[in-house]
DNA sequence: ATGGAGACTTAGCAGTCCGTGT
DNA sequence: ACACGGACTGCTAAGTCTCCAT
C-alpha cells in the first residue's frame, strides 16, 4: 500500500506562476513546459500530430453537430459509422484468445488476435460515438414534476405523499440498507435528546435518529433568496464611444457592455471565443439602432466606463468607518432575515442565499462559452421548495415560477440558468444537518472501502489478464483510479472545456517508456482534468499494465479514446457490485483519508512542541493535496512576500554572527579576569545566541513550507478529502488545539466529528 | 442500453478581512 | 496609524452519480 502512493509529482507545471489562463492556454496551444526540453523532438513531431488531431476532432464535433439537424438521418449514420468502425478495429482488438502468459515476452506486435465464438460481438464491442452535442441551452423547458409533488393543498394529500415517497425509494435502497450506521462503532447513537436548551446555538444532530431512506426533511420554512439589486445606469459623465464617437447606449445594452468595461484588463478579454461570445449576445440587448450602428467590437471604447468603475471601487475602499460599519450591519440585517430557514424545528444557516448577479459567463480553461452573458434571474424563473402553506412571498409585484413542497430534495429554491442550461440551487450552508450527515456517511463508505481494498486490489490486477478488452481496460482504469486517485471521467458535451478523467482518457494523454530516468515500464501523463488544472505524472506501473496500454493504443490515432469500451456508467456498476455504494469517487475521499492517518502516524514525534507537530500536519496534507493534484496559481505576491522573508534570514544570520562574536569576546574577557559579572555576562550572551539560532531554524522551516507550497492548495482536500475525525483524534491524542487545525467555518462544518471522535479514532 | 435532466459534491479564484510589523 | 500579506469567505463553475423516460 506505502509504495502505492510513492510517486510524487516531481514536475510542476512551472507555467503557473502569474496568470493561470495564460499558462493553461499556453498549455493547450503550445505544449510549453519546461521539462520537456529533453525530447523536444519528439515533442516538436508530438506537437503536430496532436494540432492535427484537435482538428480531426473538431471535424468530428462538426459532423455529428449537423448530423444532429437531421435526427433520422443522424441515426443511420451512426449506425453505419459504428459497423464500419467495427470492422476497423476487429482486426486489433480483439485479445480473448491470448490472454499474456506471465513470463509473455514476445512483442506485442508480432502478436495475432483472432475472435472466438464465446465473445458476444457486442460485449466487446468499442463504445464509439459517445460524445453528443447538448441541444442549445433551452431557454424554458417544460417544467417536469415528481407524480408525488402534491398540486393540490390538502395536508392529507402532503402526508400520503410523503408515504409514497419514502415508499418509492424505501424499494429501490432496500438493499442498500443502513450501512454506514454499523462501522466501528461510528453509528449514531438512539440517544433521545437532551437539554434543549443550547440547542438552538448547536444542535446535535448526530445524536438523532436519522430519517427515513429518500427523505431530507419533515418540515421546511424559508424566506425565499435575495435577488441581485437592480442594474443602476451610468451618470451621464460616463461615456461609451463607438468609432470614436460618443454613444448613449439604452439601459440593457448599457449593463451588459458595463460587465464587458469592468473586465477590460482581465485576461480573457484577450481571447477571441470570449469576445467572440460576448459580442454576439451582446446584441441581443441591444436597440435596433444600436445594433445597426454597433458591428464591430473593436470599435468600442469601454475606458471611461473602465475609470468609472475603478474610481468607484476606490471610492468604496476609502469609505469612513462609520459607512463601513453601516454596511456591515445592514448586511447582517439581510442575513439575518434570508441566511436562516428552519428544517424540522431547528434554525439551520443556508448556503447561498442570494441569486446569482447577471454578468459574463466565466468558464475555465478553453471554454466555447466564455463570455456569453448570463441573464438576470427573476422570480418568474424561481422554484421554491419548502413546507406546505409555509411558501415566502415574491417580491412585490412578481410571482414565483413555481411552489413545490418535495422533502425528498435539499434544495430551497432553484432556477435555470440560461449560459449551460444547467439547473442552480439554493442550498443549506455546510454546518447544517443535511450536509453534515451526507458527509460523515461518505467517510464511512470510504472506510468500509479500507477493509475491502486489498481484495478489490487483487481483483483487479486479475483482470489485467482477462481475455475480455472490456473487463482489462476496466481493470487498467480502476487502477489508475486507485493508485493516482485520478477521478471518474465522465463523458462531457462539446459545448464544455475539454478535460478528461481515467475513463475517458485518450491515447494523446499519455505516453509510454519503456525506460526513463532509470525506472521501467514509466508511463507519462498529461492532461487537464476538472477546471482544467493540468495533471503531469511520471509513473512506474507493472509490466502487465503497461503492456496493456500498448494493445489500448495499438492502431489508435492520439484523439482516439485509450479505454473505448469503457465509460464511468460501467465502472461504477462494476464497483456497486464489488461493494455497496462503492463509485469512483470513493477511492478519492479513501486514499486521501488513508494517506493523511498514515502520514500522521509516521510524521508525529510525540515529544515535539506543538509548533512541530503541527507542521508535521502541514506535511501530511500537503501530501494529500499533491495525491489529489490540488493546485493553485502560484500568489501575485509571492516572489516579493518570499524575498523579503529571505532578508528577515539573512538580517537574523548577521544578527547571530555578532552575537557569536561578542559572546567570545565575552568568554574571553571572563577567563582573563575570572570575575562573576563577566562569567554571567558571557553565559547570557550564550543563550541569547541559542535564541537567535532557533528563531533562524524557525525563519528557515517557514521558507521552505512557503516555496513547497507555492502552487499547492490545502484547503480542497482538508475541506472534502480528509476524514475530519482523523485530524480531530490527532488533536487530541498529540494535544494540539483544534484551532490550530481548523478555523471557525471549519469547526462549524466538522462539529459532528469534533464531538464525536475521541483520540483513540482510526480511519 | 442510452441519453438527458436533476441533485449534490468538489474546485479554484477574487475580493475582503484582519493581524502583524514598522 | 498604516501598509502588507496571508487567511478566510463567498461565489459559481465543473465535476460525479442517480434516476427516469424512451
Amino acid at each position: 500500500m506505502q509504495d502505492h502512493h510513492s510517486h510524487k509529482h516531481k514536475h510542476k507545471d512551472k507555467d503557473r506562476e502569474k496568470s493561470k489562463d495564460k499558462s493553461r492556454d499556453k498549455h493547450k496551444d503550445k505544449h510549453k513546459d519546461k521539462h520537456r526540453d529533453k525530447d523536444k523532438h519528439k515533442e516538436k513531431s508530438k506537437e503536430k500530430e496532436r494540432k492535427h488531431d484537435k482538428e480531426e476532432r473538431k471535424q468530428g464535433k462538426e459532423d455529428r453537430k449537423q448530423s444532429k439537424e437531421d435526427k433520422k438521418l443522424d441515426k443511420e449514420e451512426k449506425k453505419k459509422g459504428k459497423e464500419k468502425h467495427k470492422a476497423e478495429k476487429a482486426s486489433y482488438v480483439e485479445v480473448k484468445n491470448e490472454p499474456l502468459s506471465e513470463d509473455d515476452d514476445i512483442p506485442l506486435a508480432t502478436r495475432s488476435f483472432s475472435q472466438t465464438s464465446q465473445d458476444s460481438e457486442d460485449d466487446d464491442q468499442p463504445l464509439a460515438f459517445r460524445k453528443k452535442i447538448k441541444t442549445e441551452a433551452k431557454a424554458e423547458k417544460p417544467v417536469k414534476r415528481k407524480a408525488e409533488d402534491m398540486t393540490s393543498d390538502n395536508e392529507d394529500d402532503y402526508a400520503a405523499s410523503n408515504k409514497k415517497n419514502k415508499k418509492i425509494k424505501e424499494e429501490k435502497k432496500a438493499k442498500a440498507g443502513k450501512k454506514p450506521a454499523a462501522v466501528n462503532g461510528a453509528s449514531p447513537t438512539k440517544r433521545v435528546k437532551k437539554e434543549k436548551k443550547e440547542e438552538e446555538e448547536t444542535w446535535k444532530w448526530w445524536e438523532e435518529e436519522k430519517h427515513e431512506d429518500g427523505v431530507k426533511w419533515k418540515s421546511l420554512e424559508h424566506k425565499g433568496p435575495v435577488f441581485a439589486t437592480d442594474y443602476e445606469p451610468l451618470p451621464g459623465n460616463v461615456k461609451f464611444l463607438y468609432s470614436g464617437k460618443e454613444m448613449k447606449l439604452a439601459a440593457a445594452a448599457e449593463e451588459v457592455g458595463s460587465f464587458y468595461a469592468a473586465m477590460l484588463e482581465h485576461d480573457y478579454v484577450t481571447k477571441d471565443v470570449f469576445n467572440k461570445n460576448f459580442f454576439k449576445d451582446w446584441r441581443k440587448f441591444m436597440t435596433h439602432s444600436e445594433k445597426e450602428i454597433i458591428t464591430d467590437l473593436k470599435k468600442c471604447d469601454f475606458t471611461h466606463m473602465l475609470t468609472y468603475f475603478k474610481a468607484k471601487s476606490e471610492e468604496k475602499k476609502n469609505r469612513t468607518k462609520e459607512e463601513k460599519q453601516q454596511l456591515k450591519a445592514e448586511n447582517e440585517e439581510t442575513v439575518k432575515e434570508y441566511g436562516w430557514c428552519i428544517i424540522d424545528g431547528h434554525k439551520q444557516r443556508i448556503g447561498n442565499f442570494k441569486i446569482e448577479p447577471p454578468g459574463l459567463f466565466r468558464g475555465r480553461g478553453d471554454h466555447p462559452k466564455m463570455g456569453m452573458v448570463k441573464r438576470r434571474v427573476m422570480p418568474e424563473d424561481v422554484i421554491i421548495n419548502c413546507s406546505k402553506g409555509t411558501a415566502p412571498k415574491p417580491p412585490a409585484g412578481h410571482k414565483w415560477k413555481e411552489v413545490r413542497h418535495d422533502n425528498t430534495v435539499t434544495w430551497l429554491a432553484s432556477w435555470t440558468e440560461n449560459v449551460q442550461g444547467q439547473v442552480k440551487y439554493i442550498m443549506l450552508n455546510s454546518a447544517s444537518r443535511l450536509k453534515g450527515e451526507k458527509d460523515w456517511q461518505k467517510y464511512e463508505i470510504a472506510r468500509q472501502l479500507k477493509d475491502s481494498v486489498e481484495k478489490i486490489r487483487e481483483t483487479y490486477k486479475e483482470d489485467w489478464k482477462s481475455k475480455e478488452m472490456k473487463i482489462r481496460q476496466r481493470s487498467v482504469a480502476l487502477y489508475f483510479i486507485d493508485k493516482l486517485a485520478l477521478r471518474a471521467g465522465n463523458e462531457k458535451d462539446e459545448d464544455q472545456a475539454d478535460t478528461v478523467g481515467a475513463c475517458s482518457l485518450r491515447v494523446e494523454h499519455i505516453s509510454l517508456h519503456e525506460q526513463k530516468n532509470g525506472k521501467q515500464c514509466v508511463v507519462v501523463f498529461d492532461f487537464l482534468g476538472k477546471d482544467s488544472i493540468r495533471y503531469y505524472n511520471e509513473v512506474p506501473v507493472e509490466k502487465r499494465v503497461f503492456k496493456n496500454l500498448q494493445i489500448f493504443m495499438e492502431n489508435k490515432k492520439p484523439g482516439d479514446d485509450l479505454f473505448d469500451r469503457l465509460n464511468t456508467t460501467i465502472m461504477n456498476k462494476h464497483l456497486n457490485d464489488l461493494m455497496e455504494g462503492l463509485t469512483a469517487k470513493v477511492f478519492r475521499t479513501f486514499n486521501a483519508s488513508n494517506t493523511l492517518q498514515e502520514q500522521l502516524d509516521s510524521l508525529t514525534d510525540p515529544k515535539s512542541t506543538v509548533t512541530e507537530k503541527i507542521l508535521a500536519y502541514n506535511r501530511a496534507n500537503r501530501a494529500v493535496a499533491i495525491l489529489c493534484n490540488h493546485q493553485r496559481a502560484v500568489p501575485k505576491t509571492f516572489a516579493k512576500s518570499m524575498e523579503n522573508l529571505q532578508k528577515k534570514i539573512d538580517a537574523k544570520r548577521d544578527a547571530i554572527e555578532d552575537a557569536e562574536k561578542s559572546y567570545k569576546d565575552l568568554k574571553k574577557e571572563a577567563k582573563r579576569t575570572g570575575s562573576a559579572a563577566s562569567k554571567i555576562a558571557a553565559g547570557k550572551k550564550e543563550k541569547q545566541v541559542e535564541k537567535l539560532k532557533e528563531q533562524l531554524m524557525k525563519l528557515e522551516v517557514q521558507a521552505t513550507d512557503r516555496e513547497e507550497n507555492k502552487e499547492i492548495a490545502l484547503g480542497t482536500s482538508k475541506l472534502n478529502y480528509l476524514d475530519p475525525r482523523i485530524s480531530v483524534a490527532w488533536c487530541k491524542k498529540n494535544g494540539v488545539p483544534i484551532e490550530k487545525i481548523y478555523n471557525k467555518t471549519q469547526r462549524d462544518k466538522f462539529q459532528w466529528a469534533i464531538d464525536m471522535a475521541g483520540p483513540e479514532f482510526v480511519f
